[in-house]
DNA sequence: GTATACTCCGGTTTACCACTAGGGTTTTGC
DNA sequence: GCAAAACCCTAGTGGTAAACCGGAGTATAC
């Protein structure tokens, strides 16, 4: 039951990009490592990822760097979660009729209960997460004080 | 997003534990094994783990086995996975005050998210998975025929 | 044309999963 | 008693994926 550092990284890295994304100029990987505290060379292969899944682009060269494929309210976390996910995993051959009835069963239950946690994912957009962050920024705040 | 064969194992393994409840007399690894197709000795540490939650109970000695500690709707799924999960872990040593604000925006969003599934997971028992079974073999037969 | 920064590919280390192995202990049945 | 049947414990192994590092290549800005 642990949140992977994978995922992690990647949501971190959305939530810069999305928090700059009004601003458009792109943000280089080595700004956002260095903002998030994440391994850099880690960090590419995942934005690289996330570029294939078409939820980021990149600008090559010199002032380049990455931007949002789309609006921040346009992506949701599952989004997020499935291009991560079925990244580079061999197609696991689904060998159906080898299933016996109970498995089927168990099968059944648990997808269910994963459907469940996929539509609270699929509920929040990268903008819920931004604005979750600003509020409890301020919360931080008035309790400093 | 895989269901691991550890709980597929356990929970095929309660599933038969459950149908023979009512009759009184325990089961045994080797006919649990043999019925589910899952390697004995690695069924045998699944259900020492299932004892040690107090799942079931064991018999020892020639005739023992192994039984349900309560009755099988008095079981639920979330109960199985959680024994499962925390079994062998080490204490991980939650480093509360290293989380960044946006770490910990994630977390909660995971949490909640997860606590969806656990809560679906929490709704089913043991004799719930036992109709499902008995159901789903009804149906096999109409087909058949 | 050079510095910048992404892109692609491979290697390495660590950790966990699924499983195996070899002992030990408790109970039954003779 | 005693051996067989069954559970109990601890450790170890092979494979795979996660997490991470390095280097050579390529596109773009100035
Ligand atoms: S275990 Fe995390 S969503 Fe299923
Ligand atoms: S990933 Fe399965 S319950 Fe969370």
């Amino acid at each position: 039951m642990e949140l992977s550092c994978k995922n992690e990284y990647a949501l971190l890295a959305l939530i810069e990009l999305a928090a700059h994304y009004t601003n458009g100029d792109p943000l280089q990987i080595r700004q956002i490592s260095a903002i998030q505290h994440i391994p850099d060379r880690y960090l590419e292969q995942l934005l690289a990822t996330l570029r294939r899944g078409g939820l980021v682009r990149s600008l090559r060269g010199a002032k380049g760097g990455y931007v949002l494929a789309r609006e921040p309210w346009k992506i949701n976390l599952l989004e997020v979660m499935n291009c991560l996910e079925g990244a580079d995993s061999q197609p696991v051959d689904r060998d159906v009729s080898a299933k016996t009835v109970e498995s089927g069963v168990i099968c059944d239950l648990w997808n269910e209960a994963h459907q469940a946690a996929q539509s609270v994912l699929q509920r929040y957009t990268l903008q819920d997460l931004c604005e979750k962050r600003n509020a409890r920024r301020q919360l931080d705040i008035m309790y400093y004080i």
